[in-house]
DNA sequence: TTTATTTTTGTAATCGTTTCATTTTTATTT
DNA sequence: AAATAAAAATGAAACGATTACAAAAATAAA
């Protein structure tokens, strides 16, 4: 995934039609740019100083706004949080059983065709969400 | 799926090393034999009257105890409510944007080789959870 | 039956997330 | 630049699905 400067994030808020603040910006750059998927909580902590003040409601209003627009994915991980992902693009999530950390697995091709007596379901979007060892934790015991 | 008769019910639940009682077995019955995916409060509202007298609590500690034994799947999926599969066998839930309804689809092989870059990855569960239109709410609006 | 252990129960607590009214910021118009 | 109207940010309070807890009831063994 390339770069974004900020002034193309700026594009893209603004082509889903939604009006930019100095929050909206710093909390769009955050997600988009981290592989991390992560929390609102984690969003809030990693932008309070830059930002001086910031809320974690605006946090969470925000993150919802552009789960609506389509611009990141709310995940259902089973841990108890919300996580985000700025990347919207078809992927699997692999959280490890041992230390929690949520990968990113890239598929081998459309999903559409990997369900029988699928014919008739519209399908719009896919999460699949895969639990287990990562090589780290399967490795060795931490 | 064939239909399972009590007896062996209670052989599953004590090969597992799980102690009988009235409450387990109603519960495990209901979700083992239920197609809907439903959520602690559904299987609690189905069962309540059948037994006299039955916690919501009793619910859900029964329905973790059988989640942890691996005799059901806690699911997911972003509707505010964990909803529970006696499915644990391999397939995708897709769930209707339209009328909220949790359909099963199978899947066409093992999961293993739908992704790249996960040689390293020990996969122990699976759960493709995909969203999007059922045949009935394609059809017409309702 | 007696006993020890486990399970059920109902209430209270938990805590991630949302609601709400107010204050502040934004973007447009004078 | 200043004034204005609309939208966004704020933080305290509410929400609600799930969990923790201690007492009562049921289970299984002797």
């Amino acid at each position: 995934m390339k770069k974004l400067t900020r002034a193309e994030l700026k594009n893209e808020l603004q082509n889903a039609g939604i009006r930019l603040s100095v929050q909206r910006l710093a909390i769009y750059e955050f997600v988009r740019m981290s592989k991390a998927h992560p929390t609102a909580e984690v969003v809030y902590e990693a932008l309070r100083e830059e930002l001086g003040s910031l809320s974690l409601t605006t946090v969470y209003n925000t993150l919802k706004l552009y789960t609506d627009a389509g611009l990141i994915l709310t995940l259902n991980i089973d841990d108890g949080f919300l996580h985000y992902d700025g990347d919207t693009s078809l992927h699997a999530h692999f959280r490890c059983s041992s230390c929690g950390a949520i990968h990113d697995l890239a598929v081998k091709s459309d999903y559409s065709n990997w369900f029988e007596g699928s014919d008739g379901f519209a399908i719009t979007e896919a999460q699949l969400y895969l639990k287990g060892l990562c090589p780290k934790c399967k490795s060795c015991k931490n």
